[in-house]
DNA sequence: CAGTTGACAGTCC
DNA sequence: GGGACTGCCAACT
């Protein structure tokens, strides 16, 4: 593959490619790319992860971004992202998903 | 050029 | 089960 693109272009690319009801962790794009740096991958979705599916990329907790939980509870819903059962109805702030069932690899 | 920060992860208590 | 410390990498000041 040419790296025709910087580290956050290859992370927005891996990140497009995650299909709808999938979620992968900041871990498993960085590893993607070939770096362990997990917050480097947190670093570029803050900065141009504006422009992708952010919300299909979580913490190895299972948790969306800080300050994000509930526009990512709205997508993984609307998609119908596989949450853990009652997690959101007691604490919408504080919910998590079901990464067991969510957790997508790239071919 | 060097230090600090940050949409994180993994291990220990 | 939850909280704290350390390690990692890239961008910003």
């Amino acid at each position: 593959m040419s790296a025709s693109l910087d580290f956050g272009g290859a992370v927005l690319l891996v990140v497009a490619d995650i299909p709808p009801g999938r979620v992968m962790t900041y871990g498993d794009v960085a590893a993607e790319l070939g770096s362990r740096g997990a917050r480097a991958v947190g670093r570029v979705m803050a900065t141009e992860g504006s422009s992708v599916p952010w919300w299909r990329v979580v913490r190895a907790d299972g948790r969306p971004p800080e300050g994000h939980e509930i526009e990512a509870l709205a997508h993984y819903r609307a998609e119908g992202t596989p949450l853990r059962a009652g997690a959101a109805e007691h604490d919408p702030h504080s919910y998590r998903l079901n990464l067991q069932a969510a957790r997508w690899a790239p071919s």
